[in-house]
DNA sequence: CCAAAGTCTGAATCCTGATTCACTGTTGTT
DNA sequence: AACAACAGTGAATCAGGATTCAGACTTTGG
């Protein structure tokens, strides 16, 4: 026996790890799901195609695994403020508010997050992932009806409702369209004019009280 | 000149321009557009995969073309409800009820045309046709202003959102994993309270006086 | 019926990345 | 130091489907 795994190998192996999704995720935030192909990560991170295939067991894990790091922040920083203290009704316009502004701001990785096409896996994680989202959405609308500040009658059917509609409603103006008639200079929706609309539009639909 | 464009020669190739495209619809109905190959639809055909470039100058004007002839009857489908006559709360409220059971009668092809990953043209068009959807939805949501019985302050956001929500919660119960779920006898939704609760959701997203 | 001008065919080729693997470092143990 | 066991390399290979193209076959006009 002359090898064994060191606590030093293993740190460094998980390090390596990191890294190498750290590169991936901004790849995509850059790029897109598209431009993720293993030559360009493995040249990114500084390393050999083969190397990746030591940490991933092929490109659709690794892609399903970006997808999962960088939605999953996002999934938890909704959580933060659809969980923070307050009435239902501020809570989901807070939630709403950051997660509009949130995308506006990398628009590239929202957009691949919310709606490129990407590999068979990573669909599965999305699939997945909105689920997670409607439930979050779900757990507050439920605790709104309890208040009484909200009223809805089927509550996984009006979050999936929801879901849809701040997904839809965003990507169109996160899309790169959308963003190259920005660039050209014609007329587009603010970021101000986009939330609002969304908040309104949802609180609405949930029988909300108080709209602003 | 010893040969002619006939009359003859361009009905036949619109017949099999037509044919084929049929065939195409069909395959997409039944497998999605992943199950949409060359050599496979040139075997349905009854044709060379040679024959097909003919017709088509290749696979992403093919599938564009499956795209947009399948979503324009949906379209125009919806189209004739919202421009029935009558109330707009019940042109909105009949469109949408046929829309989630046509989805629902032809799930396969339903999610292909709203969720399903394709080729760089066919999203190009799925994003155009969602803008249709949306005006469509606009007009209407803008009749219903004027006669008062909707109030909406920025109608192509509510637009959107409408789309994106009708999209989302229908995609839901047609995925490959609803459907897996429904054949192996665990419980679901019926289209009666999908179609219910979407109805619900839209009318009051936009304020209409009128609820069920 | 013939030649000219098309159309059809489908096996061969191309394309684009993912994946492999023989070889070259590295690290840990004795 | 020497060896064993693993990690890293990247050019070569593979995969799988789109696309081409050199004949074979059809249609048309004379």
């Amino acid at each position: 026996m002359a090898y064994r795994i060191t606590a030093q190998r293993v740190e460094r192996d998980q390090a390596l790890r990191e890294h190498i999704l750290d590169c991936a995720v901004q790849q995509v935030a850059e790029g897109g799901f598209s431009s993720l192909t293993m030559s360009a990560l493995a040249r990114n991170a500084g390393i050999a195609t083969g190397s990746l295939y030591r940490h991933f067991s092929g490109k659709g894990e690794l892609a399903a695994e970006v997808f999962v790091k960088a939605t999953r922040l996002e999934l938890e920083t909704l959580k933060q403020q659809f969980q923070a203290k307050g009435r239902a009704v501020d809570r989901l316009r807070n939630g709403l508010t950051q997660f509009a502004a949130r995308a506006w701001h990398s628009r590239q990785l929202a957009y691949a997050l919310i709606a490129e096409p990407a590999e068979e896996e990573v669909e599965t994680r999305r699939l997945h992932y909105r689920q997670a989202y409607a439930s979050l959405y779900g757990e507050l609308i439920a605790e709104g009806i309890a208040d009484g500040s909200f009223e809805v009658e089927n509550i996984p059917m009006t979050s999936a409702c929801v879901v849809g509609a701040v997904a839809e409603s965003l990507v169109g103006p996160l899309s790169p369209q959308a963003r190259a008639d920005r660039e050209s200079g014609l007329p587009s929706e603010s970021l101000e004019a986009v939330t609002l609309a969304i908040v309104r539009f949802c609180l609405r639909a949930i029988n909300a009280k108080e709209v602003p």
